[in-house]
DNA sequence: GGTCTGACTAAAT
DNA sequence: GATTTAGCCAGAC
């Protein structure tokens, strides 16, 4: 199943612990749980899960919400940033490497 | 039940 | 340094 290595269950834990105002990548959250090549299937776990998980702060390597296509009408992924005090411009988060969370330091 | 797609990334060229 | 290729693996068709 998609839980076989708990996988799933990780990426849930892991980004239910980033904290407000900050966001992390796909790629990281992948390695943090022991499959970097697994990103893909990160997002996966992040649409699955729906409103289980802070999904909105989750975001490509380049600071891109190509998440956002998926996100509610309702509740555009860029106004959850926003909202918590993250600029976002044009699909863009504004100085997203300063913002970038490192899922690694939850593991410690 | 085989194939394609996809909230991606990193390595190779 | 920009572009291409390969890899990851669960769902949808």
């Amino acid at each position: 199943m998609a839980d076989a290595d708990g996988f799933e269950r990780d990426v849930c834990a892991l980004v239910r612990l980033v904290p407000r105002g900050r966001v992390t990548t796909y790629g990281a959250v992948a390695r943090a749980v022991g499959k970097p090549g697994a990103s893909r299937r990160v997002g996966w776990v992040l649409h699955t899960a729906g409103a289980v998980v802070p999904a909105h702060r989750v975001v490509n390597r380049l600071g891109l919400l190509t998440g956002a296509t998926h996100f509610p009408e309702d509740r555009p992924m860029a106004d959850l940033l926003t909202a918590e005090g993250v600029r976002v411009e044009q699909g863009c988060v504004v100085e997203f490497k300063r913002l970038f969370w490192d899922p690694n330091q939850a593991l410690q």
